[in-house]
DNA sequence: CCAACATACGGAACATTGTTCCGTTTGCCA
DNA sequence: TGGCAAACGGAACAATGTTCCGTATGTTGG
């Protein structure tokens, strides 16, 4: 398909680069786990054996490099999205169930929840990147269920995905259960 | 060990550090209103007219100057609670008009959310004195919505106050409505 | 009122972490 | 293989929190 049209043509990188951005993101999943995404940038550039200088070439800001790690859970979550109101009984529990993933997928990613909604200029991409991918999946199974007639109408996914994402700050807290508490928050969307 | 009793017998500190802690207070209340609550101690030390260290020796770590500038507030809201209790027309009412008040609390103070669920070591005395205060206050308007039948049981207030703090974070952000999440959190305990 | 001492102060110095920059190395191609 | 652009490494700089100690000052006994 050519792949010279509009795309500003790859002029295929170096080796090494390509190797040390495949390093980079391993060492940054693997210490995003031990240590949350929070970790130092030295910390993953030690582990991926490379100078500071190498992770700030391929990932300008750590939102890059968290984007990177985790797109494919977040493009699985967002695909989920419209298999699950097809299969569900009702809108509601589409979204219930989606909501469910979302929160799956946050509360074992530490310091990601608060990243998300942090405002560092650092975290624009990890905003951006979120909301594009996500906001159209929600607002399509709001919408559903906001026509059904089971959910509160006039609720921005926005808002829906920005609570839900608060409630599971600090998830690793043994005496707070998020799952929990976004179950309960997704109840208080229902017409009564 | 003499110690006259329990009460240490604060031995009356010397008049400038009287005035300097004063200053400090009124000096951080500002700089919290500008800028957060996760200005720079150095700023508020320059707004003060004094060094760092000054701040260091009245105020070991941020919560504690957080807490001594916010009491005020935050006693007030604990005893709103019972009387709200006794006024309302029902448990349930009582409930959401006092997380109304922690929630209208809570907005005004930018960061104060954020740092409120903050893990990090030095906000140890702000969690501990905002749960002291407010979990039995909490506690006792849950108990008396559960007694009445009106919501869920076995909710705990730690994680209730949890729950709102954490939708409460990035409200100044206009897309974002914290009141009204808040407002749907509290609607989902209900019993249907 | 003065001297002596404990208290409190100021801010330099150090630690941590993010970010930039440039001299050096290395892959790639003619 | 020679040369050059790409990529690298890590020193250097910036922002902030935190500590420490020489200096200044309030307080008190005489």
């Amino acid at each position: 398909m050519a792949d010279d049209g509009s795309a500003p043509a790859a002029p295929r990188k170096r080796a090494d680069a390509r190797r040390n951005e495949k390093t980079l993101l391993e060492a940054a999943a693997a210490a995003f786990v031990t240590s949350g995404v929070d970790v130092p940038v030295r910390d993953i550039a030690a582990k991926a054996g490379v100078g500071v200088g190498t992770i700030y070439r391929h990932f300008p800001t750590r939102a890059d490099l968290i984007v990177a790690v985790y797109r494919h859970q977040v493009e699985a979550c967002a695909e989920a999205g419209p298999a699950l109101l097809a299969e569900s009984s009702s809108p509601h529990a589409a979204l219930a169930q989606w909501i469910d993933l979302f929160v799956d997928f946050l509360v074992t990613k530490h310091g990601l929840a608060e990243a998300l909604q942090s405002d560092d200029a650092a975290f624009q991409t990890l905003h951006a990147y979120f909301l594009d991918r996500l906001i159209p999946v929600c607002a399509q199974l709001l919408d559903a269920a906001a026509e059904a007639g089971e959910i509160i109408p006039d609720l921005e996914p926005f808002e829906l995905l920005r609570g839900v994402g608060n409630l599971c700050i600090g998830a690793d807290n043994p005496r707070y259960d998020a799952r929990r508490m976004v179950g309960l928050f997704i109840a208080g969307l229902r017409l009564h």
